[in-house]
DNA sequence: CCGCCGAACTTGTCATGACAAGGTGACAAC
DNA sequence: GTTGTCACCTTGTCATGACAAGTTCGGCGG
């Protein structure tokens, strides 16, 4: 080890910055110090040089720097203070202001999800489903039941009720019992325009009854991890009330949080 | 309703700003924002002026006036885009990046909170948690044991072992059952001058066991919510491990997430 | 030897200016 | 009527400059 507190991590650190990309220079410089984290090639514990410093390697400006730095220290991976320094605190997180399907949580661990779809029908939406997502009358939504799996073993049975006041298009794909047991639902959403944005999700527990508990190939009175969220797209609007029994013996969830 | 789109938030906004206050112009305006959130001054749907128009108002630059747009945005309270502006689409939130004990997320929910203390010991850690805490040999722990109520009834069993590598007048602290049964943990660690900074948890589900069924007043078996934390502090050393039961069906974990 | 104080470092805050990019709506061309 | 274009609105990005505030560490005075 160094006998002075010298930054270790500055000459290693090639920042390799296209200005003729769309993408934001302070995106490209935190996507590289991501990456840099993950390949081990910035480790816990590593100091960066002063901003100023960083300006000048990387040749932006000040308020970049400072912005691809703080996406950094709102995942959790680095902390700054002033008078001391930049510092990487950690090599992974969990954001738990990540909205991510279970599907791309899942493959994100390394299993093989797959996606048993028990049922696709659209039906006049329960009181309680209406009143989350804001409809009146008797309005229709699509109700889905799916069973997810990670390496063939069945891990969480999800209940979706997606508002059916959305075009034609949009109620085929997302009614598409192939693209469901394929990709996650959140995706799909995506590729016909409607973008998840915000979630307000409850977390609680359960004994499973006999139903899920034939579904998941567990114990009756098991318990589960149950999520309840109403996902709203980016103009506010509530799309789709989710709930899903996890089987806690076989997944639970992980996430970081940051003092603010 | 105005035939026209103009903001109508303009003129009940009254932002008052402290230049000499050592709190930042941002803070000040993000706080009053809140407030006017909070008591319904500002509502879903409302539309906020453009941000030159805002500086002009406040007489701030536009770069402070982003800044507070940003904390509400990142809060989930309000949503802006370019072309369009920022508009108010929520006037509630859960942050799930908020390091609160249960203690503070039980009081802020109107419930009244106490605290039933059941151990205080000084032990040598066990090998789960020495790693965990990232301590080598034989070091020690101070053990607690407690039982959080609301309004008198048991909601979570709690496990939390501190390090013992603190000043002797932190352990001192930590180790009062008084003030362990009136205040959270974190706040008497904050009071000591350790500043909870960061968090790692997994959430999974169990079912309560004999002791946890006692102490819960729930039955056997019961399903409960189980909340396991690493919690570090702004320096990013490892400080506590806690260990969380909650009785399911008497508390819920709430959260908003955000898409980034 | 010890404690105080200040210089020299760091990040935090704020101002000003400029241009780019996405959205909306009016209007002209077809 | 439909479509495409363009002006004009919005926020997003980036640069430059300045000063404030917290931290560290060395030197100075006691």
């Amino acid at each position: 080890m160094a006998s002075r507190s010298t930054p270790a991590a500055s000459v290693d650190l090639p920042i390799r910055l296209d200005r003729y990309s769309p993408v934001p220079l302070w995106h490209q410089i935190a996507t590289q110090l991501e990456t840099a984290i993950a390949e081990g090639r910035l480790t816990r514990g590593d100091q960066l040089e002063n901003e100023l410093d960083l300006c000048d390697r990387w040749q932006v400006s000040r308020p970049t720097v400072r912005k691809a730095i703080q996406t950094m220290v709102e995942r959790g991976l680095m902390l700054r203070r002033r008078g001391i320094g930049t510092v990487v605190i950690s090599t992974t997180a969990h954001r738990p202001t990540r909205l991510a399907d279970l599907h791309d949580d899942l493959s994100g661990r390394g299993h093989m999800p797959s996606t048993r779809v028990l049922t696709v029908e659209r039906i006049t939406a329960p009181d309680d489903i209406a009143a989350e997502l804001g409809l009146r009358g008797r309005a229709e939504v699509i109700h889905l039941e799916r069973v997810r799996l990670a390496d063939g073993v069945p891990v969480a049975l999800m209940h979706n009720w997606v508002t059916a006041d959305l075009d034609a298009e949009m109620r085929a794909a997302i009614g598409d019992p192939t693209r469901l047991a394929g990709e996650s639902l959140y995706a799909i959403l995506r590729s016909v325009g409607v973008h998840p944005y915000r979630a307000r999700q409850r977390i609680s527990a359960v004994a499973a009854d006999a139903t899920m508990a034939r579904l998941l190939d567990v114990a009756r009175g098991a318990p589960l991890l149950t999520v309840h969220r109403v996902m709203s797209d980016d103009t506010g609007r509530p799309i789709e009330v989710g709930e899903h029994h996890i089987a806690a013996e076989r997944h639970t969830l992980e996430m970081t949080l940051i003092e603010t």
